[in-house]
DNA sequence: TCAATAGTTCAAATAATATGAACTATTGAA
DNA sequence: TTCAATAGTTCATATTATTTGAACTATTGA
């Protein structure tokens, strides 16, 4: 019987803008850690196995976790048979001021004129 | 004899926040587009061969130039023989506000704690 | 007309990502 | 204890993206 690895987990010093940058380059692990940033209380894996479009599957989702975790962007904690996840933007901010607000603003900005967006052709459409 | 297609450049209406993080995800390119980014005058693909440890092929610089277009990044305008390649800074900041200089000030505060690093690096190897 | 220079394109090698299937680990109930 | 259920990981492989040398286009100046 094989044991499993413990969680990596980056110190922050460890932490660089090229791995944040790429973690949230993808459009599931943006939507995963936008979420996490913006809740008060820790989130599971399988709360977002529905964030996209189509049903992501499990062992994908583990790999975007894992991709979070090692940029240093979330925290997972094994709590019986479920993982808490929770942000590090505390910490990222110290050593990066602004950056992860900007990121996360920027995707509001986007998420907001996607749906405007939807909206005038919806209305071109029907007019 | 086979003509070459134009450059493509996105109305600032079609770039997106995960275009700009992953074109940005690449340490080559983060490098380029801080340096173009930064400076008043236009710089060519070329000032750019040697802007890592080892050189670049110019067929990489050539695809690294055009994933900062693509994205929106950057404006690249053929001039006689060579290109020359401007920032799109101020449309991008007019549609993210303060993503760009987030992005490009954490770069620099990297760059300054790496050197720090070094340097005590050194010192406690020689003391 | 031709050599030199700047950059692009293509094709093939290499690397990264996605995912089904099999696994570990924990819990709670019988 | 044992077992089924649940949450997540790991592995192997299929798919996709990136890198790069070689061949190309395009422009200039001699």
């Amino acid at each position: 019987m094989k044991s499993m690895r413990p969680l990596f987990h980056p110190s922050i010093e460890d932490v660089t803008v090229e791995a944040i940058m790429h973690a949230l380059s993808d459009p599931v692990r943006v939507a995963i850690f936008a979420d996490i940033a913006g809740s008060i209380c820790s989130q599971t894996c399988s709360d977002f196995l529905h964030v996209s479009e189509k049903a992501i599957p499990k062992s994908t989702l583990s790999q975007h976790f894992k991709a979070l975790r090692e940029a240093g962007l979330i925290r997972g904690e094994r709590h019986g048979v479920e993982m808490r996840n929770t942000s590090r933007c505390a910490e990222i901010d110290q050593r990066f001021p602004g950056l992860i607000p900007a990121i996360v603003n920027a995707h509001k900005v986007q998420l907001a004129n996607q749906s405007g967006k939807r909206k005038s052709r919806r209305n071109r459409s029907a007019g």
